[in-house]
DNA sequence: CTCTTTCTGTTGTAAAAACAACCGACTTGT
DNA sequence: ACAAGTCGGTTGTTTTTACAACAGAAAGAG
């Protein structure tokens, strides 16, 4: 376990927190550390959690089968990354997704109920991972409303429109640049690449914007 | 202030805690609390936040304006309810909505540094609001996953059979009852009424669901 | 009971998006 | 330098959606 303390070290769980002080939280935060071979299932769909999860190394799918079987990848869970956290709570119900290895993963397990309720002043960095927590939690959160003011509007414009503004407001500039290319633009709003750069370029004839490549302008 | 401890006890926030605790806990949560009239601002794009907001009367809509000045409400909030907690992380950048009075009404502020680091043993109810925060921003969360998880769907029939799927799996059944009438759910799914109307009759006809008002089997 | 309102389904048309296929500009690796 | 791959834009066709307008059923009010 201790191998992986430089790793955790980096994650934003225990930003801001020294590796000494990491290895002396392991045990008072209940971790444990599971290994996955490629394939295998971290965690299924239907399962009740407890843990917060950690990925220390490999990479994982998160998946969902509908009720007639169609299988569909919502997303990638990258090393140091936080996860399971939004279904920790009592009242959460099930878990809707399988969580699956696409590489030999190494996942950490954290009780929720001892990272939560703050021990004795013993490990006083205790604090700082609770606020980690929820900072990381909100930034989820806000990634996640961003998104979905943009895909809430009808026409790929709109979704442009919300998109550009939102970055503009967050850059504070109406001269931006985006991370994404276009494909990967297209991806996020939910939208096809072509009627998507047609759109674009549509709104770049109306004097809405300019941009080239992944540099956009508001005017 | 006191007046509104009734009002606390009810919120996620103060889940599980009695009206004593509530009233001692105020000063030492760093509680403010202020007054708008109808149409007054609460929350301005831009501002930085630094405390989690409790709604203790009245109702406040969210909304924002667009580069270009296109106005949208992009969501309500009613008494009980817990908002701003996802912009109160140093590195949240400022907010991107308006917060507006659509009635009079009435906003505990609560400093987040003192909300989240938890105080000396004096008031060992605080450990319970932390939890409380911590789950309701989680709940928070799911609602914004599952609802983004229809719409990254790009036809009605698919948003659609995502919704049902994932309701079906929360409810644990193939028989199930919505919260929406059809044109809640269009809205959820931000799709046109008689359009998602047709296509789920489509679906009937098809025989992969039946239905009567807002129950629903998955054939 | 009757009138009104709300909810849901239906239809036709116009608008928009998805899809497929292609092109040229650029990059990268050999 | 050349081949292969990536990226962004363009076009035409098909599919899907939005929109508007209407009708029947159900629910509620007076």
């Amino acid at each position: 376990m201790k191998e992986f303390v430089p790793v955790l070290r980096k994650t934003k769980l225990f930003s801001g927190v020294g590796e000494e002080e990491i290895s002396t939280m392991l045990s008072c935060l209940g971790a444990r550390m599971l290994t996955y071979k490629k394939g295998e299932y971290v965690l299924r769909q239907g399962e009740r959690l407890s843990d917060i999860l950690v990925l220390a190394k490999g990479s994982l799918h998160i998946q969902r089968d509908d009720y007639w079987g169609n299988r569909s990848i919502l997303g990638q869970i990258g090393v140091g990354e936080i996860f399971g956290e939004a279904y920790v709570a009592p009242e959460s119900g099930t878990l809707l997704n399988d969580v699956i290895a696409v590489e030999d993963s190494t996942v950490f397990f954290f009780d929720v109920k001892r990272v939560i309720s703050t021990c004795s002043s013993a490990c006083r960095f205790h604090t700082m991972v609770v606020q980690n927590l929820f900072f990381a939690i909100s930034e989820k959160n806000r990634g996640l409303v961003q998104k979905l003011g943009c895909m809430s509007r009808r026409t790929t414009r709109e979704k442009l429109i919300s998109y550009l503004s939102e970055e503009a407001k967050k850059q504070n500039s109406a001269s931006i640049t985006i991370p994404f290319n276009r494909q990967q633009l297209a991806d996020y709003l939910s939208v096809d690449r072509s009627a998507m750069s047609n759109e674009l370029c549509k709104m770049r004839d109306d004097g809405l914007v300019r941009f080239e490549k992944n540099h956009f302008t508001l005017l």
